[in-house]
DNA sequence: TTGAAAGCGCTAACAC
DNA sequence: GTGTTAGCGCTTTCAA
């Protein structure tokens, strides 16, 4: 069914809607109504157009549709320019909530250390067009109120009121809960105090996990050794662990994610002390390879995928009905999974 | 509707192009020729027209901008849901180059298995609007080149007759010879031959290595064994070194990632195999925790940021100047990395 | 160097 | 159910 002469409107190539309904022999408007499945279009019509559309290989212009109905269906989202485990497993959920939700993903990267890094990510994303924002891993760095925002925007691991206005938030006791639970089991066990190897506290998600291994170790009256700091990394492990390992006291430690307790237990065992026959480690995230390492790493689980599918969930409707409120869903369950870094203190 | 002293020209909320014209006292095209750095304008109303749009806050509307110039100013990419520490981190390498360039960046995910899955996620980048695609880590699953791609397409680690049209492609020897430079490390060490845990062979990255590893015995007209398959994890690295520990002529492995690798070494181990005094292991990738699983992995890393960068200088080429040629640049020089997993194998 | 007019390709509001 | 008429907020073209 070639046309014999132009098809399209214009010598510009791709065809337009006119041009589908040109060849369906309907109005242009009843090519849009199609395309966007609404009511009231007869079976028969609509045949004929998804037909012509098809011929055609006709695809929406989504800038003009946008320009339009002054809706992107976009979600932009504010992710650190990072292949950490957390980070990256966190994106990869929220690329499948927001796809699953029909709508197109933006993603701009702050520059950790960049001081207008979330603002300018979202100034970025705001003029780029976007419904939402998602801010995955939030880094406290001071002044982000002060963009203005006039979309919904949903706060991973963080309370709202991170940002200004029209903010929802997603998986905020998750982190505290699990680290809590780490905490516990090393006490559980029989431990006398669990030490703390920290992630940075400009991270929202450092701090959870500190403040829930404060609480798991409050909760039963022990006292708070000082805690250690490193960046995430294995390094950072690795050096924390030549400090760790020169005090006799220590039996157990909590790592703030699995590869700083892969870094610690190196060089605990590099130290002459063993794990866990000497000390405890206990990570953070179960990551693939947590049960590879010897010894197997005793962590927690971190939910990415239900933290970003519900944020989404939340966003979409914010998005979607303002008005209408919506209870968020309830955290989900703890997952301690237990492995060969974690035993009970040795008689001495 | 107008309110009487209005700056907004509807009761929109948000100020247009126009409203920045009525407060500098110029015409709206003005505005617009100093937001686009356009040249013939003078300082002076330059300087009043950008402080005009600070005062409202205004900020370029990019489906307006998109529908009138047909440019959408981002570049989508088709990545692979997984947090996997390769495609990870090509897909960072790839955002900072995107940022780099002053596109916007557009992501979707294809699920592995899913048979239409880069043609679709072609399919849905190309209705969102991009100016190019980004193919990171390609999995043939045959028919590609079915999409109807009208805009150029950047193929990573792959040959770019992969899609059909205006395609480049980066990054494409980089495995091959980094699985050559592992493998004849191993071979250099002494050992009679090498085998092969390799990756899905569906993916390029899978049969670079295996091609590399190929290469490297045949150049010393060394016999080749079975490969053993493995699907990038630890779990199956794992499961691999559970029957390569039983056949007691394997001295040497090497794997096609680090995760399979650390698994492999597990599986050795608890055979009875040490590492690397019976068997020699090398990786690919060098993972941050590469360093520090014990025994440390020998390893070869991957240049990802320096492939993202060069793609995207093509593809941004391709866009801006599609008839003038570009000279590829070289492939990143090889980094082999030694550590403690490979040695020369034990006389026996 | 600046401005006026004419679209870009779609959706919205309303007629029929 | 279907069509008509206006724009959405920019860039482009051309005139001044």
């Amino acid at each position: 069914m070639t046309t014999p002469v132009a098809a399209q409107s214009k010598g510009s190539g791709t065809p337009r809607s006119v041009d589908v309904a040109r060849l369906a022999g309907v109005s242009q408007k009843t090519v849009s109504r199609v395309l966007n499945n609404e009511p009231y279009v007869s079976a028969e019509v609509r045949q004929r157009v998804l037909a012509a559309a098809e011929e055609l290989g006709y695809r929406l212009n989504n800038a003009a549709r946008m320009l339009a109905s002054g809706r992107t269906r976009s979600i932009g989202v504010v992710s650190l320019g990072t292949a950490l485990f957390g980070p990256a497993s966190l994106l990869m959920g929220i690329e499948r909530a927001v796809r699953d939700a029909e709508y197109a993903l933006r993603v701009v990267n702050t520059v950790e250390g960049d001081a207008s890094g979330i603002t300018g990510a979202v100034d970025t994303l705001l003029e780029q067009g976007v419904d939402g924002i998602v801010i995955s891993e939030p880094i406290d760095e001071g002044h982000v109120a002060a963009v203005r925002v006039e979309v919904p925007v949903l706060v991973l691991g963080a309370p709202s009121e991170f940002v200004a206005s029209r903010a929802v938030s997603a998986g905020v006791g998750v982190a505290e809960q699990l680290a809590r639970a780490a905490t516990g089991h090393l006490l559980d066990l029989g431990h006398q105090t669990v030490h703390h190897l920290a992630g940075p506290q400009q991270w929202y998600a450092g701090r959870d996990r500190l403040r829930g291994w404060q609480t798991a170790l409050a909760a039963r009256g022990r006292q708070q050794p000082a805690v250690v700091m490193g960046d995430w990394s294995a390094a950072s492990g690795y050096a924390a662990g030549r400090g760790l390992a020169a005090d006799p006291s220590v039996t157990a430690v909590f790592a703030a994610n699995d590869d700083m307790a892969i870094g610690l237990v190196r060089a605990l065992t590099e130290a002459g002390r063993r794990v866990p026959e000497d000390v405890s480690v206990v990570g953070f995230d179960d990551i693939p390879l947590a049960a590879y390492v010897t010894p197997s790493l005793t962590t927690v689980r971190q939910p990415f995928d239900a933290v970003a599918r519900e944020g989404l969930r939340l966003l979409v409707h914010a998005i979607e009905k303002p008005d209408v409120d919506l209870t968020p869903a309830n955290d989900p369950p703890v997952e301690l999974v237990v492995r060969d870094s974690t035993a009970a203190p040795s008689s001495r």
